[in-house]
DNA sequence: AGATTGACTGCAT
DNA sequence: CATGCAGCCAATC
């Protein structure tokens, strides 16, 4: 790997790669919001997590799914197949939604890397 | 190079 | 609890 230049990390060619990496770590049954991510990833913020998750690739095997905003809520318009799709997924897992579409984060919200 | 948009967030109303 | 607004960073046009 390429020593010396650090500080500050100025490789925006691994951004994603990072994000796709924290993101791998969540746990199934577990959901994380885009800004816990993007403070996890550092250099980073909610609206660059989530443009990455949208180009995330089939095959990457990120679990974008696992990827909601803060209020619990998957960010797609509840009328939308993308949302009915990404909802399905999480139910598969075991999140629950509750009559406003939202999830508990408390219950089901990621504790962060190393809570394997 | 400037303007616009997007799977966001926190605070004020 | 719903809505509005500003701040945020990268990609696209």
């Amino acid at each position: 790997m390429p020593a010396g230049r650090r500080r500050k990390s100025r490789d925006k060619s691994g951004l994603y790669a990072r994000i796709y990496s924290v993101a791998r770590q969540i746990p199934p049954g577990r959901v994380a919001t885009y800004g816990q991510l993007a403070a996890i990833v550092g250099r980073c913020t909610p609206r660059v997590v989530g443009y990455a998750m949208a180009a995330v690739p089939p095959e990457e095997g990120v679990p974008w799914h696992r990827v909601i905003n803060s209020k619990g809520e998957i960010s797609f318009a509840p009328d939308t197949e993308r949302y009915l799709v990404q909802r399905d997924m999480l139910e598969a897992e075991g999140v629950e939604f509750d009559e406003r579409d939202r999830t508990d984060l408390r219950r089901f919200g990621w504790p962060g890397p190393g809570s394997d």
